[in-house]
DNA sequence: GCCGTTTTCGGCCCGACTGTTTTCAGTCG
């Protein structure tokens, strides 16, 4: 896609200017520009094709023309005559911690290092002592940067992330006050991935609520300690930096160590038109604190209604919030039942009653149990005979366990051809089937989406796009545009799977659907009773992709879901 | 380089920590 290479040559000029000591303001208008550009829904061409260009905020005169050069003759002349003289692997040394613009011009003109080997030489040869500025504290600092940064440039998934917090919490509150902590930066906002995780506890012993994070035995190292800030390498090597704050500040600071950083920065614009300052502390007018124990107090100060943190991420929800065109965020509670769900019956961990069971306890209204049917021989597919035997665990499932209503229900295989294995005893019983591409995942997977959807019997699509977080890209070639179009068509469901390794469809993914009229299921996927509660997950992957109540068809009662056939 | 409900020129987000400094620059989030 065009717009990531625009994205990316932008991202590079920033580091460049930035390097070569120019003007920062202008290094910041190019960096803003790279994420504009990566933001966008269309595709530049057809902005550049209706000199629609400049509308979009960050995008002026000279970034256009960038642009529609780069268009026009595949190549951009400010990216080139700001990259000359530096040398790309350069530039790639800013991911270790330690090293900024300022820094790395000192060694590139006192040691001529231009890469990372190159840095890692300098280091063991004892040459990078000899820099004026270079202590030996930051040579150290710097070699374990180098370490690190080689080790771990890859983000944790959001599932590992959401271990390793519970993690730190169930450590950290032995020794001190943790019930008041939250984890905020991107796992509070949902990312698909984490770089680290920022803990925020309130306080008024900050020192001591620090020093205890950094005794813990998981803490490998320790990268800052003061009295409100401390910053600590787990055995993992993920960092954690944690943040104590006053209680009467814990909204203002839950606001700031959210972020996005860019949602922030244009929530400090506002504030500053009216006479106001944002920090960590609270919005201030002069010497006047006039908000900041809450969150909502925060965004009220600067008349805004309180934000979703999934949806802060600068793309569009701040004008929303202003104009009163923010979508009423999807709630967890709204989600009356989890409708793609496995038990041992295929490959799943538990039993039907078990299953049944913690759903009930969590309040599920319904429940359908969405066994593989017999073409998936790795997850143990139901037969006819094993549907029939499941069918009689089921009913007894349903005398037994009151509350929750339990539906026949299986995952089928859409094959090679764009058939389903669906016998007729399920066909003849089933009271929801979902269907997914589970092999030939470069086989004309769209087409054989297509078709499968035209069967009546199908109610929903999971896993729409095959991908796994990090690990698998998805199908070859995969039109999801032509799927969410049949989709709004056909009212078939499209999944929104809270598995923290798929989140399929993504939550960006989402977002196009529901806002072409796609319906939307929001479910756990789950292949234990435990996994159950990712639903909450999904919940926060839909409000990340500005979902209402109306998008998701879950939130209905079961006797207004299926679709009319 | 971008932008305008105080502006077409003059602004452009804020604070903590570290290390190497003798009062602050650089980096980070």
């Amino acid at each position: 896609m065009v717009n990531q290479e625009i994205s990316r040559l932008f991202g590079l000029i920033a580091d460049a200017l930035e390097f070569k000591g120019e003007n920062r303001f202008r290094v910041l208008a190019y960096r803003r520009g790279s994420e504009a550009v990566a933001d966008l829904d269309e595709d530049v061409s057809v902005l550049v094709a209706e000199a629609r260009l400049t509308e979009v905020p960050g995008i002026g005169k000279g970034l256009a023309a960038d642009i529609a050069e780069y268009l026009s003759r595949n190549r951009m002349s400010a990216y080139e005559t700001a990259l000359a003289g530096v040398p790309r692997t350069l530039l790639e040394l800013k991911g270790v911690s330690g090293l900024g613009p300022k820094r790395l011009a000192l060694l590139h003109r006192e040691l001529a290092i231009t890469d990372l080997a190159g840095l890692e030489r300098a280091i063991e040869e004892d040459r990078v002592a000899g820099v004026p500025g270079f202590g030996p504290k930051l040579v150290e600092s710097l070699r374990r940067g180098v370490q690190r940064y080689v080790q771990s440039r890859e983000r944790m998934t959001l599932g590992e992330a959401l271990r390793l917090s519970r993690r730190v919490l169930d450590r950290l509150g032995r020794e001190v006050d943790t019930r008041r902590a939250v984890f905020a930066g991107s796992l509070r906002r949902c990312r698909e991935t984490c770089g680290d995780l920022d803990l925020l506890i309130p306080s008024r012993k900050g020192g001591e609520v620090v020093a205890a994070l950094t005794r813990l035995d998981m803490v490998e190292r320790v990268l800052a300690a003061g009295e409100t800030k401390g910053s600590v390498l787990v055995d993992d090597g993920r960092q954690i930096d944690l943040r104590v704050v006053p209680a009467d500040s814990l909204g203002a600071a839950l606001c700031y160590f959210t972020g996005s950083k860019e949602h922030n920065v244009r929530l400090r614009e506002i504030a500053k038109k009216r006479g106001l300052k944002i920090n960590e502390y609270g919005v201030f007018r002069g010497e006047e604190r006039v908000a900041g124990k809450t969150e909502k107090e925060v965004y009220a100060a600067l008349d805004l209604p309180w934000i979703p943190p999934e949806m802060r991420e600068n793309r569009g929800e701040i004008e929303a919030a202003r104009d009163g065109t923010l979508p009423e965020a999807l709630r967890f509670r709204q989600l009356r039942g989890d409708l793609h769900v496995h038990t041992s019956w295929s490959n799943g961990r538990d039993p039907v009653q078990d299953t049944v069971r913690a759903a009930a306890e969590r309040g599920h209204r319904y429940l359908a149990l969405t066994d593989h049917a017999a073409s998936a021989l790795h997850a143990r597919g139901l037969t006819p005979e094993r549907w029939m035997a499941r069918a009689a665990e089921i009913e007894r499932a349903r005398r037994e366990i009151p509350g929750v209503r339990v539906l026949h229900g299986l995952e089928v295989d859409i094959d090679q051809d764009g058939g389903i294995d669906l016998f007729p005893e399920a066909a003849a019983r089933a009271e929801w089937i979902v269907a997914g591409v589970h092999a030939g995942f470069r086989n004309e997977v769209t087409a054989r989406m297509l078709r499968a959807m035209d069967r009546p019997e199908v109610d929903a699509i999971v896993h729409p796009t095959g991908r796994l977080v990090d690990r698998r890209a998805g199908y070859e070639g995969f039109d999801l545009d032509a799927v969410l179009e049949k989709a709004a068509r056909t009212g078939v469901c499209l999944e929104l799977n809270a598995d923290p390794d798929r989140l399929d469809l993504s939550a960006e993914e989402a977002r196009r659907a529901a806002a072409r009229g796609v319906r939307v299921l929001v479910s756990s996927g789950a292949h234990g009773a435990s996994d159950l509660d990712r639903l909450e997950l999904g919940a926060a992957l839909a409000r990340r992709g500005w979902l209402t109540r109306d998008n998701v068809v879950n939130t209905a009662p079961l006797r207004s879901l299926r679709r009319k056939r």
